[in-house]
DNA sequence: GTGAAAGCGCTAACAT
DNA sequence: ATGTTAGCGCTTTCAC
């Protein structure tokens, strides 16, 4: 079937050559769209197939200056939420003819080298989640019309789009929900001290019991990373012991670490939920439905956050610039399970 | 701090401009190892920086034919196992100045689609994971130099190298856990009916069973489809009711489908475990290790795995050919937790 | 609608 | 060690 290791690849002009036409009309013939006779790339796209022929994207990307690749750069790939992200734009990428460089870094350190990076690579687009990047970056990309997007965190004084969802307002929810199951002593797991996602998230919440007359001092802050296992050890040690009596309501800044709590409380510290302590997550993850755990939480809309994105992406596409500094804010809401008491 | 739309971006001549050196001395002067004097490397990489002169890669890879990115095709990035192999790849191929395309693949549909596009921005290698391939799509890489590497997966007549860990003996392995146990009457909930990956571990099961003078008719099979939902699902309909009395060992192919049948039974059947029934699970992932799973399992060294593959990629990169039909068998061992019974 | 010609921004001989 | 030259494989005017 395939032949030996035949050393010279096949271009466009051996395509031109076997089909008997001029190498442009190879290339015409590949492009929706470009005046050419249908009779004429039907024997052009034939003697393609016979050479198994590819077009070579990245001769097409140096010239047209566009890669049809966006990157991706995830600082915490270790919560079930991104990869949710992730999965969403990935497959609706690829869905329209792009592919996707996926690229990782520390939540605490600076996405700029991985930007540096792709930025030789002609990427269309940057999509940043929960990682930091400085300001001399970003207006290099922008510069050079290559849009950046942060994703669920903004930089204050920063020129990049974000899309975010409320996260004020749907730690505002969650208090709410604590305060009409009469919860009085409050703890709070929180995630990556950097990052405005939670910042935020503690923000709603901490400003809305106030609002209903809590003491500050029945608020407790507790350090959980946003990873499922400094959770479950910080709750641990938070409450071990009689360290402290378990508060009424815990908040879990994002399900991942809700999990880690619950998981605390129910097998090590041996207390029911929500019998002796309610607990409520973020994000809305598939993990925290299931029956160990059945997590009362506040959904991201992360379809509408991603088509937001990908919204952006598209018009700095067709119009050849960045519009600086959009802002899209999509609503949350709360999804009632079993880790909250739901008042009759 | 950044100039307005500057439209036409810096290229090595600019950075030679400034510099007041030939183009070719910017080009060596980025190229480590290339002979130029420190005294004018540092000169132009000064020049550079003044311009934020980011060296084109494109144009590198169309000229080198090496375009430092690895595509990596997912097929199953719902189960977490995945995600660490994911995880594995990007990290270590990062930190050698690689990045890489990710892409998922619907695991009973072919990858043919998502390799015939990378192919075109010329890859340095292929990994894939859980997916079909044609063997007209291998050949089609092979001769173009472009290594495709099966993880844990392998295609009888393929020329793909493959990297996979000892899935028959992996089975054997928690079969005999089971054996030990003196349970006498089985279920396994199996995964992706086309891939190798589970039925090699329910042959392996299998055939240990059979050896040990289990009767075939004690070992019934349930379609988990690999994923938590339908192996938790399918476990409930065989079972609810009394349609059938629960078996005393339950082998969930992947963990992920364990888990399923762990949230079952103990939630849904109101059965305990290990003590009505036992369960063992295969890959090791971490959400197995939780409280409310503490799942035995058979682990799979997903690192070893992954630098064996990235051993493959490195040779065929410096070698410039591929050395077809490679093979590397990692050996898979039994990790002792809470959810089969240790004979004592 | 079609072909010829001119690059995209870089690397790799080849001289010097 | 350095500059000059010739492309990598394609897209895109520009004539016709």
């Amino acid at each position: 079937m395939s032949s030996k290791q035949n050393r010279t690849r096949v271009t466009s002009h051996d395509v031109a050559a076997l089909a008997g036409v001029s190498q442009s009309a190879v290339s015409r013939a590949f492009t929706l769209g470009s005046s050419i006779s249908d009779e004429k790339r039907e024997r052009i796209l034939e003697a393609a197939r016979k050479l198994s022929y590819v077009p070579n994207s990245i001769a097409s990307s140096l010239i047209t200056r566009r890669s049809k690749t966006i990157a991706i750069i995830l600082g915490n790939i270790d919560n079930p939420f991104y990869i949710l992200v992730l999965k969403a734009f990935i497959e609706k990428l690829q869905e329209s003819g792009r592919q996707v460089f996926t690229f990782t870094v520390d939540p605490k350190s600076s996405a700029d080298d991985a930007i540096m990076r792709v930025l030789g690579y002609q990427v269309d687009g940057i999509v940043l989640t929960s990682a930091q990047i400085s300001t001399r970056t970003t207006s290099l990309c922008l510069d050079r019309g290559i849009p950046i997007i942060l994703f669920n965190r903004y930089i204050p004084g920063s020129d990049a789009s974000v899309v975010r969802c409320d996260n004020v307002g749907g730690g505002r929810l969650l208090a709410e929900a604590f305060i009409k199951a009469r919860a009085k002593r409050f703890a709070i797991v929180k995630g990556d001290p950097m990052g405005t996602t939670s910042q935020d998230r503690v923000q709603g919440f901490t400003e809305r019991l106030l609002e209903a007359g809590i003491a500050r001092s029945a608020i407790q802050e507790i350090e959980g990373n946003s990873v499922y296992d400094d959770a479950c050890k910080a709750v641990l040690q938070a409450y071990a012991d009689g360290a402290a009596p378990l508060p009424d309501a815990i908040f879990g800044v994002n399900d991942i670490m809700a999990m880690g709590a619950i998981d605390a409380i129910r097998h090590r510290l041996g207390a029911r939920i929500p019998e002796d302590v309610m607990i409520g997550g973020f994000d809305d993850i598939p993990e925290g439905r299931r029956a160990p755990y059945e997590l009362t939480t506040i959904r991201q809309p992360i379809d509408e956050m991603v088509d937001e994105t990908l919204k952006i992406l598209d018009v700095a596409a067709e119009e050849g610039r960045v519009q600086a500094d959009r802002h899209h804010l999509a609503p949350t809401r709360l999804i009632w399970r079993k880790t909250i008491r739901r008042p009759t």
